[in-house]
DNA sequence: TAATTTTGTCCATATTTGGGCCAAATGAGA
DNA sequence: TCTCATTTGGCCCAAATATGGACAAAATTA
């Protein structure tokens, strides 16, 4: 039940069903493919002449193809339609405080050659001339990929409305950066760019698994150097009014808490960050230290995962008190937008087998009855390189997006 | 660029941009009415024929209707058009845990008729008879009025997902209790049941006021009995996988604070509402005394409020620790869902000279930089009786919404 | 009185879906 | 081997809708 906005809205013209329909059919081959044009048909409840047409147009435009001969058990074998990862393919890049990670996926967000990185340049014009150079060189060097439909960024920090300027990334040091328009002139390609904790969950919204589907209201929390979350709802991420909704690690967990890198005190982000987590463990708080503490540098969270795997009490002790204060806020983040599922992904997600039990207890303790106390949890792991996956969806999802009507 | 689920989608048929169009056209009267057809096509950008099939359509439904000849300055007078508010009425009413109000409204949620209150009987089978007796009575009192067009009924609590039960109304100790049907039964008029801080924000959504226009992006803050909590998202209500989002009030504010109704402690609601700020008055946890503290009954949140306006450093004193609680809890809000402007109701609002500075400034020191600081903020008095227009607007805004496409 | 402007209606046209029909391909059964 | 049923995919026509232009009616202005 929305309302339609008299200020700002749609007419439908004779073309619209047809976009519509388009937007669906090629939705249905990305989710479903390999898949026959009866069978989109039954699917869609239209009658296969309509699809047709439809899907010789789609073809035709180089957006899907037709590939191998389907089996039936009697009558004419269909012809399989598939989305194009031949001709086409994108790049995704995840900007991390200390390194910078790319690679070359398909157009359903598949890699093509395997992750390369190399170390972040905070300088923006040498940054800017470096990944440019980075990315023109692998493309270069693998040129059956195809051509490049363009390049998704993700960064730890928040970006405008327009996606162009970085207005605010603490751990880079930049402010209010235009990073999309000298990127764009570098490489000659679109460019697209996001938070990297809403990429993560753009990733989960498009991500193409066989059997469970996505649903279409979920948050991803991902627990990193600082706390990213996405969440989903409807199907379509929450952006707000300057894009910057969703920041729910500086929702307060306790307003007389530590000193967050934000100003603010007793944000979420200040209790379960991995910074807090290690503070948590050299009973000293590192945050304080700048630019980066000597015992961060030399005891990351996953060797201090690693130490709690081998059975040291405090390195233990650390990531529980780490997953009670998750548990606790993700029961506000419950509250406030009841999703269906909640991902968390991260370096934390290495010690979900040594922190679950205590996550869900103080989540249930402070959600709300009668609902929300079985949300859904699924972790993550980093192997599943979500940010950079959420970059390409960056590039290849606005083609597969529902059209805007009314 | 929302995604389209594989799984629960809509076909555009060749009926589908008239329907479109439709929906728009209807939304375009009711928003500028009065509005000619020639106007009307000119707000479209459509040729004045289409519009006319689409007006000739909505007037031979009933929907809207062709009123007085408007003026030009030259040329052919045009027909303006207006929503059909004569014909037909709805019934909005307001369950409080002490009093129910209702009144009868016109579809565009004006009212017709004054407000009526009554006991809140918590007895369910009494009060769905005491209820359905008084509406009818109300409706054989003015059969000028039309027919009703269904009853709209907002309820301090949360509503399942069908809108049919009420899962959880805890100040007027209702626990899964179905309400919709018997009231339907009883009435023989479609029934629409929401939460009463919900219902305030589609109130404002559906408002259609003179100049200014709602945002798509806004919360409405009701400081209440409880606080209740409407979000809108893209000119909808956020309502979650189960209908529960939205509990912005259940969400921590300091995980050692006070204890709350609901269970946990320090969450925002035991620190902004009524009884808390009284409780604060008193200096005293009310929230402990069941049924009903004595002093809650012997002095009123209203009565705290006007002590302060007669300059009562005491009654003072306690608003300002609601204001600043009520500010650090908006920025978490903010944080969370980058809203463009807030709305702030319930008995409060009679109070708002006194706290508009310290809310402002709390609100400010954990807001997030760059953006979110300028977050336009108004106050809606409780003479403008959101929670009924909300309930009115439960009725009259489903035949505006924008149709579901893709 | 004539010209101009504005409103609302009407008609032919292009676009798109839906239904029906047909050809091709393939396996099952006589 | 031949026939028939089944399935896929393509083609054509009818129905519905917006578009663009023409036109009458109504009111003001020169």
């Amino acid at each position: 039940m929305r309302r339609i906005d008299p200020n700002n809205f749609r007419v439908a013209t004779r073309a619209t069903p047809r976009q519509i329909n388009r937007q669906i059919a090629l939705s249905l081959v990305r989710a479903r493919q390999p898949i026959s044009r009866a069978d989109l048909a039954r699917w869609m409840n239209m009658r296969r002449g309509a699809v047709s047409l439809i899907v010789n147009a789609l073809i035709e435009e180089g957006i899907i193809f037709e590939g191998a001969t389907g089996e039936t058990s009697r009558g004419r074998k269909p012809k399989f339609l598939f989305v194009d990862t031949r001709s086409r393919c994108a790049v995704a890049v995840d900007i991390r405080p200390t390194r910078t990670y790319f690679m070359v996926t398909d157009l359903v967000g598949r890699p093509l050659v395997g992750i390369t990185s190399f170390p972040t340049e905070r300088e923006p014009k040498r940054f800017v001339s470096e990944l440019a150079s980075r990315i023109q060189h692998v493309l270069s060097d693998h040129e059956e990929l195809g051509e490049c439909a363009g390049v998704g960024i993700v960064v730890p920090g928040m970006v405008d409305r327009s996606g162009s300027r970085v207005l605010f990334a603490p751990r880079l040091g930049w402010h209010d950066l235009s990073l999309l328009e000298p990127l764009e002139v570098a490489l000659g390609l679109p460019v697209s760019i996001e938070n990297s904790g809403r990429a993560c969950a753009l990733a989960q919204l498009w991500a193409t698994r066989g059997g469970s589907a996505t649903p279409d209201d979920f948050v991803f929390v991902s627990v990193s150097d600082g706390l990213g979350v996405g969440v989903i709802v409807k199907g379509e991420l929450l952006r707000g009014q300057h894009n910057v909704a969703g920041e729910f690690g500086h929702m307060a967990l306790s307003i007389e808490g530590p000193r967050c890198a934000c100003g603010a005190n007793g944000c979420w982000e200040a209790y379960v960050s991995n910074l807090a987590t290690l503070s948590r463990y050299f009973g000293r708080d590192l945050t304080e230290e700048q630019p980066r503490p000597i015992e961060a540098a030399m005891l990351t969270i996953d060797d201090l995962i690693a130490l709690a795997h081998s059975g040291d009490a405090k390195a233990l002790g650390a990531l529980q008190s780490t997953a009670r204060y998750l548990g606790l806020g993700l029961a506000s983040l419950v509250n406030a937008v009841d999703p269906a599922r909640i991902y968390i992904g991260g370096e934390i997600a290495a010690a979900w087998d040594l922190i679950e039990v205590i996550v869900r207890t103080s989540l249930k303790e402070r959600t709300l009855r009668p609902v929300g106390r079985h949300v859904e949890i699924i972790v993550v792991p980093a192997s599943d390189y979500p940010r950079l996956k959420g970059a390409a969806a960056l590039v290849a999802a606005p083609s597969f997006a529902a059209p805007v009507v009314a």
